[in-house]
DNA sequence: GTCTATACGAAGATAGAC
DNA sequence: GTCTATCTTCGTATAGAC
């Protein structure tokens, strides 16, 4: 359930992750919503931002001892996976509550997930021996352009912009 | 009307910016609502991208001529004071459309102002003698990466993201 | 735990008076 | 053109049976 969350919140954004969506699915019994998320909807996608953040970090911490160029295209595709996968329908479940904000700690779950990627993208970069100020500028530079990236991609529906910025991406992190 | 939808769209996405809020925030009167617009929100919806974008291709038109930095340095300086007039909590209309995404037309369209923004700012870059094909992949990534940093920069309430992706995008625009 | 039924409110949209 | 009132739909949330 909090699975099919991640992904509606990806493709529809925060309206349309609505309980009878998700339902429909993941074929999820009705009755039992409020049994495993008493907080209801907010609940829920405070456990989608988890998964997603889990996925990023996982993903990227697998990449460790590697040199910067490795660790950026591993990153880019996680996301070059998901646009194409889905056709270019999805973008990044994160960016999705980040923008609807109903909530204010949603979004500061959303900022601290966001933040959380850029420490490790970081620390990834400087056990390679990047300085650190170094490090922590291009780790935030590859988040923000990536995010931007798949989002422009989604609303283009073509993989040009996100392609064009992974190009850009890989440069900075080789020099 | 427009003019409210388009702050309201930046700060609360498309489940905020409901016609109550709209009028609240405004002081329009509710009554004229589908005299104006007939096709309702969505209608609505079209406007405030159609002024989004107009404000952001002015902006860059304003700068023709210079250097690509200084285009660059624009461009970044329309988000930077949205920004800081906002207090950090403000994005970008367009952005919180395409996350959003209701509706496959508003996508499209918020896609074209997209497409409409990076075919300007390569003009732009290509008039001072910039490549073609480095002044478009320059443009994507100038406007993907100050997207998402903007969103960042939200999320987080910190002007830190941007302004390590400006730092970026400054470098890139000079060499 | 999961079901059905239902209460409650919010938001988009419409109708008709002025 | 703008007003008030109202209708409908939808989504969240709750109650109580099984």
């Amino acid at each position: 359930m909090v699975e099919g969350a991640v992904r509606l919140l990806a493709i529809s954004g925060v309206e349309g992750t609505s309980f009878a969506e998700v339902l429909a699915a993941t074929g999820a019994p009705r009755g039992s919503i409020y049994h495993h998320f008493p907080g209801g909807k907010t609940e829920l996608l405070h456990a989608a931002l988890d998964l997603a953040s889990e996925r990023g970090l996982a993903t990227m911490e697998a990449t460790r001892g590697q040199a910067p160029a490795v660790v950026v295209a591993r990153f880019l595709d996680l996301w070059r996976e998901l646009l194409n996968r889905s056709r270019l329908s999805a973008g990044c479940a994160v960016l999705a509550v980040t923008v609807a904000a109903g909530d204010h700690e949603l979004l500061d779950h959303a900022g601290t997930i966001f933040r959380t990627w850029a420490d490790l993208l970081a620390d990834l970069f400087a056990t390679s021996g990047m300085k650190k100020p170094r490090a922590r500028e291009l780790a935030v530079t590859v988040i923000a352009a990536t995010e931007g990236a798949v989002a422009l991609s989604r609303a283009q529906r073509s993989r040009e912009p996100f392609d064009h910025v992974a190009a850009t991406l890989t440069r900075l992190a080789k020099t």
